[in-house]
DNA sequence: GCAAGGTC
């Protein structure tokens, strides 16, 4: 049997079909596909399926001096148990194997891996065969000729995952414990996401040294016959045209003479043709650039990429590359468009040219294709909005790039009045080229009548405008990911995430990202004791190495033990320092929490967290001054750099994924609270008999609104409102629980939310479904199957029998039931379904209902 | 529990 092993699954059924003709089956082993057909097996690993790390005697952070780190053992071990099993399993059935992972330096590593992983069972011959894009040409070919596995190659990933750890690890420990942040809050260090830390850092640190400098400029409106545009006031400075005026004085007097003037003499008119380029195919950079000027941020790209190339419909989202293969013919892949609704003018309308030349950009690899439609057109309604929308800029990006290239023209006029020079610019669009069908980049024009040299035209109106210099732009992220490529950190698959770990760690906020007071002081700790990890040069020494290593140079022992020796040198600097360095940290740690003057004593707010773990606002001065606000219930507070201009508070920010909202000010919060009397709807289902309660529409001081008894705290019953909007009580009334129906009016569309208790029973089904999402490969398509099959919530799943399940479901295999059991803790299930059962548990959901619960209720009374 | 790199 030859077995044939590649990096991911998709790759491998797709070489499955290229090699046998279509004629290959599937199969599951330990709950991973197998593709089968004649004497072959192929089968898809998951990236690395096995990890570095330490022994396991070098746990526990509290035991072991982070210097020690540095000599310690690294060890090997399986990280994807079913793959690994199922790899050992085929190997013992081979008499040869084929390593077909990505054709690049991670990818001979994780072939490597592979063949320890055979080597471990079997003696048989192990080939490798290497190509850039899955056609079947490329793959034919190279299976035709299979090569060998690059041992130096793999050798080179190698000392990189090793010189990673090892510093990674050791000044994260050294950090975290110096300043006593253990458990989930420690204080990580790494190669790439420090110098990327640093990258913002550095540049809120220029805006914060800078001085705004004032300047002034000038305006005139010229007209002729009825037309009127305007002209910028510009001078000679040094031989070359300035606009700024940097002297108040000289503005003025410009502006004066200007005023004076009724007419202006055009002295220069000129034309000239520019043509515009279409841009190069995407690689992953430019995709999540393009994606980021239409509002997603680099994480969602990625994602939305990775799900519309699982599904086909695109090739692979993760590349350097921007030179599309031979193999692409662009007319075939335009002819698959036609027949749509949506591309079919344009894909006709690129046809029409004699010959197709696609465009090409400065990088070319090996590893995959450029990002590019399959040719396999979703039907629009297949696909969510989002989904639909980053599938468009693809297809429409490939478009571009085999379009004709857009012409302008461009015009320049000069005038002159009273001896002050003034000019204009226009352009127009001779030819729209690319522009017609890739509608992304701007193609606007701007308007310049036609004149003539010597011609007068009329001075209407005359403008000066006093301005000031502005301190540079935070970068967004996908500058930031521009960036990074252009310094070598990171990489394509990677990039992205790393942004999306500096905002898990606390170290950046908010979008474009704002470094935290914590990020602060790592960057100037580690500037001071540890440049290295803060700059990029420890990448760009890394990738030197690489290279030494995989051109035989150097060896992997050479390389890591250099990096050991040299971090061993920064651990003799920090050990004297390591007290200063933990009070600094902790000090940053302190500010970020910090919130503003407590109204009760001369120390600051700050944001606290009681010992059941819930958040609240308290004094620094505690326990002297015992001052308190409370915070809502669910999610993380974030510290805003915005406050309140009546209590001098910053701004309080809850983060909970995709419900994350602002909760403003904690003291205004708690003084509209106090000032908003309840609002009594109808009778308390649990206590109205016995006790007379009532329930009311209340505010709390949380800023959460809720539908709760009177008589709290003796009766907890409670309905979760949402945070925003005026909530209308109709004097329409439910059936079912004599309630009336509400309406909640925010933005133009009042939303209907009715009954209060019928409301909360179809939120709580609704997330339920959401849940089972949250399942590890359960996606929205899998989700709905489950739920056809009876499958309403996560909890279910331990109802069903996986075997007789997954005969019910296409596509699913009882393994995989097992596995989502197995994600599902185990609960004692309450049959009664009082509504306000899982009040206090419940979180957010998407559309504005909050968790205000009694939880929220009990808190303020503390 | 630390990194960065794969992939889902």
């Amino acid at each position: 049997m030859e077995l044939i092993i590649t990096e991911k699954n998709n790759a491998a059924r797709r070489i499955a079909e290229i090699l046998s003709d279509g004629g290959a089956s599937t199969t599951q082993r330990n709950g991973v596909n197998v593709y089968e057909w004649g004497a072959t097996r192929c089968v898809g690993l998951s990236g690395h399926v096995v990890g570095v790390d330490f022994p396991e005697e070098y746990a526990d952070w509290r035991d072991v001096e982070p210097v020690e780190l540095i000599d310690a053992d690294i060890v090997k071990s399986p990280t994807q148990q079913n793959i690994v099993t199922t790899l050992r399993q085929l190997a013992r059935e081979a008499d040869e194997a084929v390593i077909a992972t990505d054709y690049d330096r991670e990818g001979e590593l994780i072939g490597k891996e592979a063949y320890e992983l055979i080597r471990e069972e079997t003696d048989v011959p192990v080939k490798r065969v290497r190509f850039s894009s899955i056609t079947e040409r490329e793959v034919k070919n190279a299976f035709a000729e299979p090569d060998d596995i690059d041992f130096d190659l793999a050798a080179a990933g190698e000392a990189r995952q090793i010189i990673d750890l090892v510093w990674g690890a050791a000044l994260t420990r050294f950090l975290s414990l110096s300043a006593r942040q253990l458990g989930e809050d420690f204080i990580s260090v790494g190669r790439v996401q420090s110098p990327t830390l640093k990258l913002i850092v550095d540049r809120e640190r220029e805006i914060q040294a800078f001085d705004p400098e004032d300047y002034w400029e000038l305006f005139a409106d010229l007209t002729k016959d009825g037309d009127t545009f305007e002209a910028q006031y510009f001078y000679d400075d040094d031989g070359s045209e300035a606009e700024r005026v940097w002297d108040e004085d000289d503005a003025t007097e410009a502006y004066e003479r200007l005023r004076e003037a009724t007419s202006a003499e055009i002295t220069t008119v000129r034309r000239r043709t520019r043509t515009d380029n279409p841009p190069a195919p995407f690689n992953t950079t430019a995709f999540i650039s393009a994606a980021g000027s239409l509002g997603y941020s680099a994480q969602r790209a990625m994602s939305i990429a990775e799900e519309l190339y699982t599904t086909g419909y695109i090739t692979y989202p993760r590349t350097d590359n921007t030179v599309y293969p031979d193999d692409l013919d662009p007319e075939e892949l335009l002819d698959e468009f036609v027949a749509t609704r949506e591309f079919g003018e344009d894909a006709e309308s690129l046809l029409d040219v004699e010959e197709i030349e696609a465009t090409e950009g400065d990088d070319e690899t090996t590893d995959h294709p450029p990002i590019h439609p399959t040719g396999e057109v979703p039907d629009r309604g297949a696909l969510d909005e989002d989904e639909w929308e980053v599938y468009e800029l693809v297809v429409r990006r490939f478009f571009a790039t085999v379009a004709e290239p857009a012409t302008w023209e461009h015009l320049r006029v000069v005038a002159e009045a009273k001896d002050c020079k003034l000019k204009a610019t226009g352009k127009r669009l001779l030819e729209a080229g690319y522009h017609a069908v890739y509608p992304y980049s701007s193609a606007s024009e701007s308007f310049l009548p036609a004149v003539e040299e010597g011609e007068h035209l009329d001075v209407t109106d005359v403008e000066l405008e006093a301005k000031q210099t502005q301190p540079p732009r935070r970068y967004g992220q996908s500058r930031l990911i521009q960036k990074m490529e252009d310094l070598g950190l990171g990489t394509k698959a990677t990039r992205h995430n790393t942004i999306e770990k500096l905002y898990d760690r606390g170290y950046i906020e908010s979008d474009p990202p704002r470094p935290t007071a914590i990020a602060e002081a790592v960057v100037e700790a580690a500037e001071e004791f540890a440049d290295r990890v803060v700059s990029d040069d420890m990448t760009a020494q890394l990738e030197a190495d690489m290279s030494a290593i995989a051109s035989g140079e150097a060896t992997l022992d050479d390389v890591t033990q250099e990096s050991r020796e040299m971090l061993e040198r920064v651990f003799e600097e920090l050990r004297e320092s390591r007290e200063d360095i933990g009070d600094h940290l902790q000090e940053s740690l302190k500010a970020d929490r910090r919130l503003g003057p407590c109204p009760q004593s001369d120390h600051d707010l700050l944001i606290r967290q009681s010992r059941q773990g819930s958040y609240f606002v308290g004094c620094d001065g505690y326990p002297d001054c015992q001052y308190t606000l409370p915070l809502p219930s669910s999610g993380e507070p974030l510290v805003l750099e915005e406050t309140c201009e009546e209590h001098g508070l910053n701004h309080v920010k809850m983060l909970a994924g995709r419900d994350t909202f602002v909760h403003g000010c904690p003291q205004c919060k708690a003084d509209e609270a106090d000032d908003t009397e309840d609002e009594v709807i109808g009778v308390c289902p649990d206590c109205g008999e016995d006790h007379g309660g009532e329930l009311a529409i209340k505010k709390l001081r949380s800023g959460s609104r809720l539908v709760g008894c009177t008589r709290y705290p003796d009766c907890d019953y409670s309905l979760p409102l949402p945070r925003r909007g005026d909530i209308e009580v109709t004097d329409e009334y439910c059936d079912e629980h004599d309630l009336p129906e509400l309406v909640v009016h925010s933005g133009d569309d009042p939303w209907e939310l009715g009954c209060p208790i019928c409301n909360f029973k179809e939120y709580q089904a609704r997330q339920a479904v959401d849940d089972l999402e949250d399942l590890d490969g359960v996606g929205p398509a899998t989700a709905e199957r489950l739920e056809n099959a009876g499958v309403d919530a996560p909890q279910d799943l331990h109802d069903v029998d996986p075997d007789v399940l997954a005969t019910e479901i296409q596509g699913v295999s009882a393994g995989q039931i097992r596995d989502w059991q197995s994600q599902v803790p185990e609960v004692d299930t309450d049959s009664d379904d009082d509504p306000d059962d899982d009040a206090e548990s419940e979180g957010e959901s998407e559309d504005l209902i909050d968790g205000a619960s009694a939880a929220d209720e009990r808190a303020e009374s503390d």
